[in-house]
DNA sequence: ATTTTTCATTTACCATGGTAAATTACATTC
DNA sequence: GAATGTAATTTACCATGGTAAATGAAAAAT
């Protein structure tokens, strides 16, 4: 599932409040670029048609919830991105991203964490 | 610069040869996914305006050269990932791309030398 | 010289993402 | 009961990426 840019800000509104109306989440994204009330509905009805949203009606206002997963989503855009662009190259990836990247000293602390336990497991 | 899926193929193919003509890249597509030779023209176009290529005509046909650079668009691609999905968090990129992705002992590797080498770089 | 091939150009779609005003249908408030 | 507000729905665009046939124009082959 690969989701548009409002469509992922809309999807992240309701990661964090398990449901919400369109109202609110056109709140939500009163932070940064603002949207009308009606273009969230617009998307929130192709998101629908798409299957990753459904909606249930209580007097008169629809309440959304998300159907995918945050995790999904990320995951099979890391995918796409490594597949299309790096013909499937971790490290190439890796590469560009430490180049350009303000990484902090926690951050890579992190990662190499990452990288030795993914090592461990190979060795198992 | 973002391009679509077909845009960038058709880009690899100007990348590696430095100069071709709509029929050789249309050739280089055959393998893959094939395109007519008038979609792979058309896209020229739209690559064209956009100013992504140049084409210069010698005798009726036209050559054409990339302006951009294979490891910008890629970069900049992944930069748009990390941002847009990722929130910045490199750790949370990296720990998608490490669980999914059958990596390579080689590559294990590799990428532990990025992250060592960029340690380095920190403390310098 | 006529036919065939080979380009570029024109034209015409379709899908998806995004934008939002206009309309309709109810509730709530005055 | 009339005015106001709120929500869903309808309608209507625009941009981008992709698809490709049809047309035109010129060179190459017969």
């Amino acid at each position: 599932m690969k989701l548009g840019n409002l469509q992922l800000r809309i999807m992240r509104s309701l990661w964090e409040r398990g449901e919400a109306t369109a109202r609110q989440i056109t709140d939500d994204l009163s932070g940064g670029v603002p949207s009308k009330l009606s273009t969230v509905q617009t998307l929130l009805r192709k998101l629908e048609t798409k299957g990753a949203v459904r909606h249930e009606q209580r007097e008169r206002t629809f309440y959304f919830r998300p159907l995918i997963k945050e995790q999904d989503v990320a995951r099979s855009a890391a995918q796409d991105l490594l597949a299309r662009v790096y013909d499937n190259s971790l490290s190439g990836l890796l590469a560009h991203l430490l180049e350009d990247e303000t990484v902090s000293a926690e951050e890579l602390r992190d990662i190499k964490q990452l990288i030795e336990a993914r090592e461990r497991e190979m060795t198992k």
